[in-house]
RNA sequence: GGCAGGGUGGCUCAGUGGUACGGCGGGGGAUUGCAAAUCCCUUAUUCGCGAGUUCGAUUCUCGCCCCUGCCUCCA
């Protein structure tokens, strides 16, 4: 069995994966604010973390898995404001959204989801914890800082160079802050936002604290696997480093994993650009499955492009696994092949895990075979994709079907009396309706395009 | 400018110090009444460009070109 093998965003390389504890692994996964949809970047990320959480526990970890909802926000509260509600109704309207997007595209629920605003109590602790230590101070506008230049690490996930960074600092500085780079833990209340007691006046935290907190709660102060999008890496990722070190002394995360981007023209897809589909959206078009496939097509680093064309490629190459699908009856999950669990092993390779699914379906087409069925099982299990009858996933669960099969039984009938035109004219009309026949030795059968 | 990651066939996506996985598409064949599905064969001789190391590099090193991202909120 081939050791897991993954790549540190910390030490930018592939390090055997050892988990502090044997047996355990703890990971955090950044989740999403919930002021607005998901659009397809998000997708990625839960898929990707989804498949990595399925994989340690496939081999044999016991994963506690924890991913945030940040639910109090600046743009939250513009969000709620703007559409004249109130914030909870907001926030619990998009988890309840961010849910179904999830359970669409087959990812487990975490093992827990915490929400900052029921961490108060351990952020304001920690806040308090770092103004003990030289690591914040009060400015004179009553926030709480963080006082970057106190962290000696800091820069390390991201290799900045604290000085170059103030250089090139595009941000117009708070002429509260004692030094540019530093940033908030806890603002100041404003009139008509939210706002919970703290040892320094009613405000709210920074986003950054919330991560610190909530991941330092649930899976201590060092912990095994910090995951997120490559652009949290920086400055997110690393203001949780230095807050959550320099608070509790632990060595925090020991695997950083990021995923690469969604694009769309070759250009990040997100919020800002506008160039976004929300889940929704492409779920209108595409069943999950397209979705979670066209995910898991790619390795989770490389940058991943998104058109129509790349959902059809996905969408053709499951009809082309459905229709493997067919000849198993009654399969019980296997073994995973060895070169999939390699595959797996090194870094989380979907990409060469699907390719390893795709030779298996072309071996068991031209051969059927028990255990190549029960390998292939065991390796769309672990994949989290086939999971419809393939006559589902081919005819979909509209109700005209009984009208289809009246015509196809006509042309049956057609084609016994070798009346070869009018079963062709069938055929071709029931094509104009997009649904298209295949002769076999047990029967005809239909499917839609 | 700094940092990170890329440039592999028509498209897409893996990978390796000894000329390259898989998917989609194209061509040919088998099968079929004809199709569809499936199978077989085929579809990269610059693996961005140049140089170096090596018996040998797409894979290592150096330089260059181009692309994307981060450096502000962002998965």
């Amino acid at each position: 069995m081939s050791a897991l093998q993954v790549y540190n965003s910390l030490s930018r390389q592939k390090e055997t994966f050892q988990p502090l504890e044997a047996g355990k692994v703890g990971m955090y996964v950044c989740g999403v604010t919930v002021y607005d949809q998901c659009h397809v970047g998000h997708a990625r990320v839960m898929v990707v973390f989804d498949t990595i959480y399925r994989w340690l526990q496939t081999s044999g970890y016991a994963v506690s898995y924890v991913r945030n909802f940040t639910d109090v926000d600046d743009k939250i509260i513009q969000r709620a404001q703007l559409a004249n509600i109130d914030i909870d109704e907001l926030t619990q309207s998009m988890i309840d959204a961010f849910h179904r997007d999830m359970d669409a595209l087959g990812c487990l629920r975490p093992t827990l989801e915490p929400r900052a605003t029921t961490h108060m109590p351990e952020m304001i602790e920690m806040i308090q914890a770092l103004i003990e230590k030289g690591f914040a101070y009060v400015a004179d506008s009553g926030d709480v800082l963080y006082a970057v230049r106190q962290f000696a690490e800091y820069g390390k996930l991201s290799g900045k160079n604290i000085d170059e960074l103030e250089s090139g600092s595009r941000v117009d500085v708070d002429h509260h802050k004692h030094d540019p780079l530093d940033f908030v833990l806890w603002k100041q209340a404003k009139a008509g936002e939210p706002s919970w007691d703290s040892p320094w006046g009613k405000g709210r935290p920074g986003w950054h604290i919330e991560c610190s907190a909530m991941s330092c709660k649930h899976l201590g102060a060092t912990f095994d696997i910090h995951g997120g999008g490559m652009d949290l890496k920086f400055p997110h990722h690393e203001n949780e480093i230095a807050q959550a070190r320099a608070a509790n002394g632990g060595d925090f995360a020991k695997y950083w994993l990021h995923n690469g981007f969604v694009n769309i023209n070759a250009e990040k897809m997100s919020k800002s650009l506008g160039n976004f589909f929300t889940i929704a959206e492409v779920l209108e078009q595409y069943d999950p499955e397209v979705l979670r496939m066209f995910i898991l097509s790619t390795h989770y680093r490389s940058p991943l492009d998104y058109s129509d064309a790349a959902l059809d490629v996905a969408k053709a190459g499951l009809d082309r696994l459905y229709e493997s699908k067919r000849k198993l009856v009654d399969v019980q999950a296997g073994e995973l092949p060895q070169a999939f669990v390699d595959a797996m092993n090194d870094d989380f390779n979907t990409a060469e895990a699907v390719a390893i699914l795709f030779e298996t379906c072309r071996a068991l087409n031209k051969q059927y075979d028990e255990n190549l069925a029960a390998s292939f099982v065991a390796m769309s299990q672990m994949l989290n994709i086939l999971n419809y009858e393939p006559d589902v996933w081919f005819q979909g669960a509209d109700v005209n079907a009984t009208a289809i099969e009246t015509l196809v039984l006509a042309r049956d009938e057609a084609k016994k009396a070798k009346d070869y035109g009018k079963a062709d004219a069938i055929r071709d009309e029931l094509l104009a309706q997009g649904i298209v026949l295949e002769d076999s030795a047990e029967g005809t059968r239909w499917k839609k395009v």
